[in-house]
DNA sequence: ACGCATCCCATATCACCGCTAACATCGTGC
DNA sequence: GCACGATGTTAGCGGTGATATGGGATGCGT
């Protein structure tokens, strides 16, 4: 058991390595066997395909964001901890181009959870910006948003090889989406506060929970407050 | 020279059915040339590689994409036109996902020019936006940043197999990039007053040129202006 | 009209790829 | 002691991208 997860590891890094050398983005099942010093069926044993390694290659290239991600201390501001995440997202993209192309580049009939915990991890701090009353909207919606243009800027800088990188671009399009998602620190009290309190007792809630309802009570006020929270929306 | 070029298309023709059609986002030189009824050498020869027809194709793609934006009519408000382009463009990519992904994800070692020209295009309608006085930066700057963040939200899509699509998280991102970009149509004198006053001129001299200056005076005074609208942010 | 050179293209490969059937080995529980 | 499952190897299949090579059609000078 430990075994095969040990011998598990050593071909997704061999894989991993391969991957980033690789000049067309892609290895060969037989290199990463010859290199992990095993033979082809056990590759197909262990992850049943050639896109079984590279779902576990991808779920292993999220370890290393979520690593890189705890390295990030948290302070006491969860807004200048979502612009950090945001640079460190660009700077994961720019030291892992191969790798993050695996993850955040849609192929067919891949069942790597890369992407997906990514975005959870997203949802979380963007739900403590949500409890500190720093989030105009539901945090599912915020994170799906911030992904997507941080996705979308990451592979602009990987298409164009820019010689003297400017997070000028990068920082520009944070700003425009941050400031489409959260509340602005100048005018605090902007949109509508029955929105705004909703989305901070639901973040409230999903963070801490309550002792004073049941779980099913809860799952139901929930709802209400999404319900409440998208009736409308905040800038049409 | 003709004969070979209508070979060239029956062949990009075929390689993009058998794209959209493909379960893996890839293509079998054998059954491209089986479907064009010619051998494999003339592939070679036409293309110089499988790499080359796969960027034949990207451009076929650019071909099909110009036209889609072409159909769509020119009103007298740029900025409705922008708004237009980018739920286009988002179309564009709901309905040839493989081609689209062929298009504007990054792939090594490709001599596409279809991201290229693509990003030409939205210059070129950010421009008659800035002649307009709608721009708060430079097209060059502000179609970066909008075609990044289309980019990301249309793969975000695609990666999504989401059953109902709705066009509110799209039109969020739209709006929270234009927003950032475009001056506000309520407040018109936003903004540094210099720069807007410079890069709308460059903007008309881009357009229309004039006959009052010289070739190599008018190149200066883009790039004086150039360097008059880069000074500051607008939004730091 | 004829020999010859030039081009074009199909045949027949080559090296490599993902993948698998069949067999060998070894530890383990009944 | 022995059956059995886990593990790994050998050998090979079908398919892929890419190419060397021969053979026939064409054009041309004589």
């Amino acid at each position: 058991m430990a075994d095969t997860d040990a011998l598990r590891a050593v071909m997704i890094k061999a894989a991993e390595r391969q991957l980033a050398a690789s000049s067309d983005n892609d290895i060969a099942t037989r290199a990463v066997c010859e290199a992990a010093g095993v033979t082809q069926p056990v590759l197909y044993r262990l992850f049943g395909d050639k896109r079984g390694l590279l779902d576990a290659v991808a779920d292993h290239g999220y370890e290393r964001y979520a690593a890189l991600k705890a390295a990030q201390e948290r302070t006491d501001d969860p807004v200048s901890d979502l612009r950090a995440g945001w640079d460190g997202h660009l700077a994961f993209a720019k030291e892992h181009p191969a790798l993050y192309q695996l993850m955040f580049t849609p192929r067919p009939w891949s069942h790597s959870t890369a992407r997906a915990r990514v975005f959870d991890l997203l949802v979380a701090a963007l739900v403590r910006c949500a409890a500190a009353g720093a989030l105009k909207v539901e945090p599912r919606t915020a994170a799906r948003l911030i992904l997507s243009a941080n996705v979308g800027i990451a592979l602009d800088h990987i298409a164009r090889p820019t010689l003297f990188d400017d997070p000028a671009l990068s920082h520009r399009m944070r700003e425009a989406v941050f400031s489409n998602v959260l509340t602005e620190a100048t005018e605090q009290a902007e949109g509508d506060p029955l929105r705004t309190a909703a989305l901070r007792l639901r973040a409230q809630l999903e963070l801490h929970g309550t002792g004073a309802l049941e779980q099913a009570e809860t799952a139901l006020l929930l709802r209400w407050l999404d319900r409440i929270a998208g009736h409308g929306a905040p800038r049409p």
